[in-house]
DNA sequence: TGACCATATCACCATACGGTAATATAACAT
DNA sequence: ATGTTATATTACCGTATGGTGATATGGTCA
């Protein structure tokens, strides 16, 4: 029997995938967009209200989102409702800041020993 | 006693970060990079030797990711080697491409139903 | 010192991206 | 039909970003 390849695109194109989609993600409308989801599905109308944005913009943010299958949505009457389409976007967002959170820790450490290194030069 | 404001960043500022973050990981490059810092350190050299690039560039990508806190380095002689400041970064990657293969997997399923409207509207 | 290696930085170009105003589309009401 | 509301799309502008060649910096060796 002949081995398949296993659907495993050339790991090229996977990064380039990844990267696409995280291009999707960052970006601070964009996330507050999907904060406001967050709390349930809302209309454009209430992105809005919510947001400090155009129409257009909102519009095309979502469009963004949509087609990256990061939202959906769902139309009733003239307004359309868009939900999150996967949750995973919000583990996403805590793995982040957990990170950013380790980050900035480690830099606050590296400052205290560097000022203690100065400080132990200043004695010498 | 008064209750300090918990260091909670205005929210704003903490999609900004979020954002700034995701940013530098979103690049197939710097992720072609960190794939390869997966096998543990390796210097500019030894990345230049993996991958398609050119010098300045990938000295570009890297000074991006080390001030992002996302790789650290260490000098010897007159090389630099570079390793992953955080592990997070592949979990991110993983939750990443799982939500591309959950996606994917719902817009199959999406083409099949439609493939089946189409067969019974021309039924009808 | 000077030559040589590894890496970083600079100046520049082309392209991509976010924001906006204007316009188009779609659903409903009259 | 016409008008109105809600959303999407288009055309455009300014800026940010990735890539490159040239140059600078820093370490090592003779």
């Amino acid at each position: 029997m002949v081995m398949r390849k296993a659907a495993s695109l050339p790991k090229e194109q996977l990064m380039e995938g990844i990267a696409s989609f995280l291009k999707v993600l960052a970006d601070p409308t964009r996330l507050r967009i999907l904060h406001a989801l967050q709390g349930g599905e809302r209309c454009v109308s209430d992105l809005l209200a919510e947001l400090p944005c155009t129409q257009a913009n909102v519009s095309k943010h979502l469009a963004l989102l949509r087609t990256a299958g990061i939202v959906e949505f769902r139309r009733q009457g003239t307004q359309v409702y868009y939900r999150i389409a996967d949750p995973a976007v919000f583990a996403i967002c805590g793995v982040v800041c957990g990170a950013m959170q380790r980050s900035l820790d480690e830099k606050r450490v590296e400052l205290k020993a560097g000022k203690a290194a100065l400080a132990a030069g200043a004695r010498a």
